[in-house]
RNA sequence: GGGGGUUUAGCUCAGCUGGUUCAGAGCAUCUGCCUUACAAGCAGAGGGUCGGCGGUUCGAACCCGUCAACCCCCA
């Protein structure tokens, strides 16, 4: 059979992932093994696989592979979220475009066509993650809105209503006019934006004079309920107790101080706009003034307003300023840069605004989640974050949970009057509590009105990790009780607050235990300029092309190489490149071994022996390695030490040394360890490049109809004997100078050389030196005891070795080089001495420190003693 | 304005308790090789005042102070 030269793919990746679904290897059910559990951070319905998706979930494909062949039981919760106000947003996009307003909609109608859609493009994420080879045990895909999650959410909404932790109340909220909603302060993005600053002058009431205040909102004139300035500010001291009138409204407003207001700014007078701008809002509570709301919930001019009624804000804004104009009360207009905030999903203009919304009490139910962090009961991986979740758990400050939209869980309260209203998981029981509370017994069902709203997306999320085993609904099941806490969550600091934080405190609120054990955070995907990925800027590879191009395997390779937690990947297309090529190498150490004849009348070379004794201390030295990076969650340095490990050491020495010579047999001892190493290394590699890993080991041996190297064993780390590499180590030095030779001398590999040894030390380790042999292509090595003319030399540690030359010897090149040589170790011996001669150091350092300088002077010494009597040699020959 | 983080080779990053193993890795670059597993490869090489300055110490990439640049979060 010919095998192809380059690993193709494409065929491996279907052929193994059809084979392990088959097989139900992805599943878990409850049973005597301990678990190992994740649970996906649910990507939103409406999107397709990013660059994010990929190396957050080529990482969660990791570790839980790995677990699974650690012998847990792994299983890793799939699933998606309903994302309220991005689904939201795409289903009105989409009816619109089919010439269908939402307001010409009942409730009922537009949730049915929300729900098509969600059908519709709901799984297109989860399809593409097995293409990336996720083992997700997707019988348990689970879906934020589905049954047993909207039950589930509604249960703990009443629970803390109930608990007394929700309330109702005015708040300044952010308000996305496009979207008729509010969003949560994590869900605005805040940018520099060019604006204006305009000068408006206010007349004085009673006087001549008018005050001048600098705004960059004109449009909110009309909703002024003062103007201030700050107490200590001359300027304005005699205006206390004044009235000034406010432009184009034509009302009377009080003159305040407040110390909010900054002198340095503007006029150091502001205009206090309570309804429009969280800042006023507080200095109108202190101040007890009037709210006057001049906007309506798609950002046009309310009623209230009393002019540019039913105007656009962005339209009212130019109005606003021909009509100051006109009036002359417009001073100057300035270029301003000003922060605008921008709603994370529309990207509409945040507008601030009182509205009456659901809060849920953050402050006692924080404590536990704070507590677990800071004391390591939950583990965040990288530590640097801690500080910044310590910060803002301290800070915490109530959670909106209330969205004014129809896709989501609805608010389960019922009004059974305009102002009274009762919490209950059903309208059944909401009736009965309202007949009690209002004492009205003749109340029916359809006297109550459910509140309009539904919840943040966030507040289903926040209980995932409990309500993938129906923790909420069914507490204390079979599930619940097996795999919670979960392992590990996989995540981007992006989230770790509105997210990560809300999961633990629930955890702490509903099991009295923390929903995992270690948040591991990823960086972000951007491109090479550092830009984040996103569809707006187009800078965004498109997933599955790149898993065309490269496989799988290389693509997960890719994104895991240059990604260590934390920190931000750059990515660029020589990473998932790098990753193919990997597999290639894999490829082709395969294609290698695979074409050997044994024959087992060969008796094995001592070389070969070698070689096996020492990969098998490799082997087991780099799962050590491996073992201890995962413990730390260093998952691209346990990659690095895998890739090196294959690449380096097995195909790199270990191949080379055993290879038998061209069309040669190979002896069976020799071949059988070979088989058993290359095994043992396709297990390590599999949790990264679970496809090319699978497809070789089905071939390397005889396998029947269910194996599957996935649901094999991981070696696990044993003892080491370290004393092996020594040994090897500078044998490899030998090799590589005696390449050198060949290199610098021109000589051709075929040639073969001899290769002698100054024994000037009868301790000298010879183990190795059938390896050297084989791989420097030696006719002999001897041992001299003399030193040797017409040969070059070289010092390995502090032993010299020569190849003679005959007449090829270049004396010249020779002293030069041992001249640098000497002056090297002259330099470096007084930096040693500098130490020694002072007796701060003699006497302070410890021990082991003194000895390894003690140890650094007589090599040190050794080797120029060495140098030099090779140095005069050379003269001597030089002068013949 | 408040808080957090980062700064080590051209790029992305390791560097644990201050001490040969401490100045490293991968990629990129350069040189030489199409040597019967692999040019998606092999053999080599170059490249750094560890952001600046000051301090502690016998000894600092590492500890302290300070300045600078960049990033993130909150207001």
């Amino acid at each position: 059979m010919e095998i192809p030269s380059k690993y193709e793919p494409g065929n491996a990746e279907s052929k193994w992932y059809g084979y392990w679904m088959d097989h139900g290897f992805f599943k878990s059910t409850p049973d005597e093994r301990e678990p190992y559990t994740i649970v996906i951070p649910p990507p939103n319905v409406t999107g397709v696989l990013h660059m994010g998706h990929m190396l957050n979930n080529t990482i969660q494909d990791v570790l839980v592979r790995r677990a699974r062949m650690l012998g847990k039981n792994a299983c890793w919760v799939p699933g998606t979220d309903h994302a309220s106000i991005a689904t939201e947003a795409k289903v009105v996009a989409k009816l619109k475009a089919e010439g269908i307003e939402k307001k010409d909609l009942t409730r009922d109608e537009f949730l049915a066509h929300a729900w098509e859609w969600t059908n519709k493009h709901g799984g297109i994420i989860l399809e593409q993650l097995k293409r990336l080879g996720a083992s997700c045990d997707w019988d348990r895909t689970l879906f934020t809105m589905d049954e047993k999650r909207y039950d589930s959410v509604i249960k703990v909404f009443v629970d803390l209503y109930n608990k007394g932790l929700i309330y109702r109340g005015v708040r300044m909220v952010n308000w996305d006019p496009q979207a008729k909603t509010a969003v949560s302060d994590e869900e605005v993005n805040h940018t520099e934006e060019k604006s204006k600053l305009y000068y408006v002058r206010y007349k004085i009431v009673g006087e001549d004079g008018y005050v001048t205040v600098a705004t960059t909102r004109p449009e909110t004139i009309l909703g002024d309920t003062a103007v201030c300035a700050n107490p200590d500010d001359a300027r304005y001291s005699h205006l206390k107790g004044k009235k000034v009138i406010v432009p184009m409204a034509n009302r009377e407003v009080p003159f305040i101080f407040d110390s909010y207001v900054d002198p340095e700014f503007g006029t150091g007078c502001l205009k206090i706009t309570p309804a429009h701008d969280i800042n006023d809002y507080e200095i109108g509570l202190r101040h007890n003034l009037p709210s006057i709301d001049v906007f309506n919930e798609d950002g046009t001019i309310s009623e209230r307003a009393g002019l540019f009624v039913g105007i656009d804000r962005f339209k009212a804004k130019d109005l606003a300023e021909a009509e100051l104009k006109n009036s002359g009360n417009l001073v100057k207009v300035e270029d301003y840069n000003n922060k605008i905030g921008r709603s994370e999903r529309t990207n509409a203009v945040i507008e601030p605004r009182l509205s009456l919304q659901w809060f849920l009490k953050m402050k006692d139910l924080s404590v536990p989640a704070l507590d677990a962090v800071m004391n390591d009961d939950v583990q965040i991986h990288p530590p640097k974050f801690k500080n910044l979740y310590r910060h803002w758990m301290e800070t915490v400050r109530d959670w909106c949970i209330s969205r004014q939209l129809w896709w989501g869980h609805r608010i389960p309260a019922w009004y059974y009057n305009n102002t009274e209203f009762v919490v209950a998981e059903t309208i059944g029981e909401a009736l009965e509590i309202a007949k009690d509370k209002s004492g009205n017994s003749l109340l029916t069902e359809s006297d109550l009105r459910q509140d309009e709203d539904v919840l943040d997306t966030w507040f289903s999320s926040w209980l995932w990790p409990i309500t993938s085993f129906d923790g909420i609904n069914n507490p204390g099941n079979e599930e619940i009780k097996y795999y919670y806490p979960t392992n590990d969550l996989i995540t981007a600091p992006e989230i770790l607050f509105f997210w990560v934080a809300r999961m633990i405190i629930a955890g702490y609120e509903y099991l009295d235990e923390k929903p995992f054990q270690n948040v591991y955070l990823t960086g972000l995907v951007r491109d090479q300029q550092k830009r984040k990925m996103s569809k707006s800027l187009g800078n965004s590879p498109e997933p599955i092309d790149l898993i065309e191009k490269y496989g799988a395997d290389g693509v997960r390779v890719g994104m895991l190489l240059c990604s260590p937690a934390g920190n931000d990947l750059l990515y660029e297309d020589s990473l998932p490149e790098q990753g193919r090529n990997f597999a290639n190498k894999i490829w082709n150490a395969f294609r290698l071994v695979k074409s050997w004849q044994v024959d087992e009348s060969v008796i094995q070379p001592e070389s070969s022996r070698l070689a096996v004794g020492w990969m098998d201390e490799v082997l087991k030295k780099a799962i050590n390695e491996v073992d201890q990076n995962f413990i730390k969650f260093r998952i691209s340095e346990a990659l690095m030490t895998t890739y090196k490990l294959f690449w380096d050491e097995f195909s790199g020495w270990y191949l080379e040394i055993i290879k038998p010579e061209y069309q040669k047999p190979i002896d069976k001892a020799t071949f059988e360890a070979t088989i058993a190493i290359f095994d043992a290394l396709l297990r390590v590699i599999h949790p990264f490049m679970p496809f090319i890993t699978e497809e070789i080991w089905q071939i390397l041996g005889e396998r029947s109809d269910g194996e599957s190297l996935m649901v094999s064993p991981m070696p696990v780390p044993v003892d080491f004997k370290r004393e092996i590499f020594d040994g090897f180590e500078a044998a490899k030095e030998i090799i590589s100078a005696v390449r050198t030779v060949r290199k610098t001398k021109e000589i051709p590999v075929k040639e073969k050389l001899e290769l002698l040894i100054y024994e000037e030390r009868l301790s000298y380790d010879s183990a190795y030196l059938p390896v050297i042999a084989k791989l420097c292509n030696l006719s002999g090595i001897r041992f001299v005891s003399e030193k040797q003319e017409g040969a070059v030399s070289f010092l390995v540690k502090t032993t010299e070795y020569f190849i003679p030359l005959g007449d090829n010897l270049d004396i010249e090149g020779e002293l030069a080089k041992i001249a640098g040589d000497i002056e090297y170790q002259r330099g470096f011996l007084v930096a040693v001495m500098k130490k020694l001669d002072n007796d701060r150091f003699v006497n302070n350092a410890p021990a082991s420190v003194l000895d390894m300088e003690r140890k650094k002077k007589s090599d040190a010494e050794s080797k120029i003693r060495s140098l030099e009597e090779r140095q005069k040699e050379l003269e001597k020959l030089n002068k013949v």
